[in-house]
DNA sequence: CATCAACCCTGAGAGC
DNA sequence: TGCTCTCAGGGTTGAT
């Protein structure tokens, strides 16, 4: 479910930088966020929600280390310890929040509840047990593999142009295409690739520069957007994001392409919904 | 390499 | 109402 721009909101969330936080926060008028605190019990319910180490080990290894910071690397999100590293991936239906101990009944849902030595918790909610977490002590065991950050400097349009060249394969799974690129799902593919111009099936080879330097430009363009409304809140996963209110085509098959007015299509690429506007993005080269 | 289907799961909505 | 079918923001695996 969450993207890039999703998984960054939780991140500053998380972080206490973010006002999103005080809806969620334990104490509407206290600190925030989950920064400092030191984790107490951890209690698992779907046993399958942890990656690595095995549930018990995992939770034994968690007692009494202390969140020194939390980042976000593609989807992941990533929380260094004191002696290890956490990640979390969120999957399809994943969602974290923080909120009392005592006071709230748990959730049909809830899979991880990462109790804090104060009075706080963190749940880690999945209604689709596809979300994992990992305890490492190194997290490039599992974050190595991934492909560059859409906001990393020293991905230049060059460098994108480069990459994008080696490529025969159709964009669109190519951009959600972690090793290729960190942080691109079904949702953000479909908006860039549509400002962009660009059809979903179009070889990656096949971009000229021209092209490649307008994708890039549009795939920051869409993230940023995303993250400024505070990710996109659809079905039952709301976390207080706007962003599916400005959806240019993803789910508007049918309706009206806000570029052109032709009708928006939707059609299956790697077995994955996708959205794009006939007229504006016409296919080039196969 | 790259593609594809199956799989991991639950739930919402459409159509009958 | 209840059944069946499709689809859902993700990713892995094994076959081809």
């Amino acid at each position: 479910m969450p993207e890039l721009p999703e998984v960054e909101t939780i991140a500053r969330f998380l972080r206490g930088t973010h006002g999103l936080a005080i809806s969620r926060s334990p104490h509407p008028n206290g600190p925030l966020g989950v920064l400092g605190r030191k984790f107490a019990d951890v209690q698992v319910t779907w046993q399958r929600s942890i990656a690595e180490p095995a549930a018990p080990a995992f939770c034994a290894r968690l007692y009494g280390q202390s969140i020194l910071e939390i980042t976000r690397r593609g989807k992941f999100l990533v929380f260094q310890l004191e002696k290890d590293w956490m990640l979390i991936h969120l999957r399809m239906s994943g969602d974290l929040r923080v909120e009392p101990r005592d006071k709230t009944t748990l959730g049909l849902h809830d899979r991880i509840i990462f109790n804090f030595a104060d009075d706080a918790r963190m749940v880690f909610n999945d209604t689709r047990k596809f979300g994992r977490a990992w305890l490492l002590k190194d997290p490039q065991q599992v974050l190595g593999t991934l492909g560059p950050e859409p906001f990393d400097p020293e991905l230049t349009a060059d460098a994108f142009h480069s990459m994008l060249h080696k490529k025969k394969r159709a964009i669109k799974p190519l951009l959600m295409d972690q090793k290729f690129l960190a942080g691109m799902g079904n949702i953000y593919t479909d908006e860039a690739l549509h400002l962009a111009r660009v059809h979903p099936l179009e070889k990656a080879s096949s971009l000229n520069y021209s092209q490649a330097e307008s994708l890039l430009r549009a795939i920051r363009e869409v993230l940023t957007e995303g993250i400024r409304r505070n990710g996109a809140s659809i079905d039952w996963a709301y976390r207080g994001g706007d962003f599916q209110n400005y959806f240019r085509v993803y789910q508007r098959n049918g309706e009206k392409c806000p570029l052109c007015g032709d009708k928006i299509e939707r059609i299956m690429v790697s077995q994955r919904g996708t959205h794009f506007c006939p007229s504006c993005q016409p296919l080039e080269k196969g």
